[in-house]
RNA sequence: CGGAGCGUAGCGCAGCCCGGUAGCGCAACGGUUUUGGGAACCGUGGGUCGCAGGUUCGAAUCCUGUCGCUCCGACCA
């Protein structure tokens, strides 16, 4: 996908509006990729819902990769669901609750457990059929009372959330373990290194509920660790998500060392780790896997028939991440004072070509040859063939943070060359506009 | 939900105390000169002052109500 900046929609502002305090939504609204419409509600601009998208198909990717199959839930739910689970009445104002022309009470889903252990019951009936994962990419609505900073706690968001169904127990470890270690993949491949922390588990118990964080300075929250885990190695590729033994490692190691929120803090053994590996830092949660057991599939009715015959209750768990919030928490990780610096992954364009001086013949055909050069080999470029001055194109793509920079000016050009400026960096290279099209010789996705 | 604020042009703000029919910077539009890190000059357009009621000869300004938004705290993906 490629994009030229005279007719693409990228409303800049040069100004800070008030509203917005944290650095992330700052960035959001003078980037041009969000609007808010009401408190804690947002629309996407161009720019943001790419970079929305990406995100959201490196998260579909990895799910799809630890066996999780994708479905997709309605906005709207029946109160008739929620009744069953009798959370209809525990949730409290945080659901929106909405009746339809008969009167019919609805409500705007904060969630979906009950409605995929609906599904599940009304057509899993063997123990055969197990495990199943399935998980959907959908917008939720919390009714928060204080929705703040952008979209890192709005009240509609976009979440992945996946939910498991097994035998027993010991089968929805394994199926925790799954998500616990797509979870790791998907984190590392968006650039962010994300601790595992133990949660609060509530009522249920055991180990089985994780935050996954995000380190950051402005974090909303408190957390401590070991240092050694943002030097822990990424879960392969070619993880074998069939092997109980494998994932259970990949799980002990993660969980190896102390990590903790603030909820969970636990002062004496944060004493035990060596004190130049102790971190104290703020966090932003982006992620949050638990197993709850028989929570639904009792009250709801969800059982399949085991191998002897007998109905058994499945145990279930469930698994959020926000690409919303992530788009935010991304940003929170990744910028300067220029602006936003994307991880290349999830950038909204692979690479900028600025024209310096759009009109003059010689440097639009050299940005041209480029952008259809990059087009070809499957990059998502932007050509900046506005006639603003060089340093306004400049602050754009800086703002913007698009990973790689090619500039293109009368100077360069009248010596056969162009420059490359990495974003991350700042760094920058004068090339031969051919060693500048050899340098991008196809995306590697 | 407690506490504190703010609604005046697309954005940032002044004017309000002390009523007299709206202004500044940036942005936009037209023009001239510019052109390698957010240019200069000249000109132009744009606002039922959040909304409703009241006081007054007259309300952005005073009074009452209402809606929206933000910040701090408690709460949450």
């Amino acid at each position: 996908m490629t994009m030229r900046l005279s007719r693409y929609f990228l409303p800049l502002l040069r100004d800070t509006p008030k509203e917005a305090e944290i650095v992330s939504h700052r960035l959001m609204l003078r980037a041009g990729m969000i609007r808010q419409q009401s408190a804690g509600i947002y629309s996407w601009l161009p720019l943001g819902l790419r970079v929305l998208n990406k995100i959201s198909n490196v998260i579909r990717e990895e799910q799809d990769r630890s066996g999780a199959i994708e479905i997709l839930m309605p906005t709207i739910q029946s109160a008739d669901l929620w009744r069953e689970s009798g959370r209809y009445e525990a949730y409290g104002k945080e659901m929106l609750r909405i009746k339809d022309r008969h009167d019919r009470d609805m409500l705007y889903g904060p969630t979906n457990e009950e409605m995929v252990t609906e599904i599940v019951r009304s057509y899993v009936k063997s123990y055969k059929d197990l495990p199943l994962n399935l998980y959907h990419i959908q917008w939720k609505f919390r009714d928060e009372v204080r929705p703040r900073f952008g979209v890192m706690r709005g009240r509609e968001f976009l979440m992945k959330d996946a939910y498991s169904f097994d035998l027993d127990k010991d089968a929805a470890r394994h199926a925790y373990n799954r998500m616990f270690t797509a979870y790791l993949r998907t984190f590392a491949r968006l650039g962010l290194k994300a601790i595992p922390m133990k949660a609060d588990t509530g009522p249920i118990g055991g180990d089985l509920s994780h935050e996954f964080i995000v380190l950051a300075s402005t974090g909303e929250s408190e957390v401590f660790c070991h240092s050694d885990y943002l030097n822990f190695e990424t879960p392969a590729a070619d993880t074998d998500f069939d092997s109980v033994a494998g994932l259970q490692g990949v799980f002990d190691k993660w969980t190896s060392l102390y990590a903790a929120t603030e909820e969970m803090h636990d002062k004496a053994a944060f004493e035990a780790v060596p004190e130049d590996k102790r971190v104290s830092a703020r966090g932003i949660e982006v992620g949050h896997i638990f197993y709850f057991g028989t929570k639904y599939s009792e009250p709801m009715g969800a059982a399949v028939a085991g191998p002897d015959g007998q109905p058994v209750l499945l145990h279930g768990g469930s698994y959020g991440i926000g690409p919303s919030r992530l788009v935010a928490a991304l940003i929170e990780a990744g910028h300067d004072e220029g602006g936003i610096v994307w991880p290349d992954e999830i950038a909204p364009f692979d690479v900028s070509v600025i024209n310096l001086k759009a009109g003059d013949a010689a440097t639009d055909g050299a940005a041209e040859q480029i952008y259809k050069h990059l087009l070809a080999k499957g990059y998502d470029a932007l050509l900046d063939d506005t006639d603003e001055r060089p340093g306004g194109k400049f602050a754009t793509a800086d703002l913007i943070g698009v990973p790689w920079q090619i500039i293109v000016g009368p100077k360069g050009l009248a010596e056969g060359k162009v420059e490359i400026k990495r974003r991350a960096g700042g760094e920058r290279e004068l090339v031969s506009l051919e060693a500048a099209l050899d340098r991008f010789k196809g995306r590697v996705a």
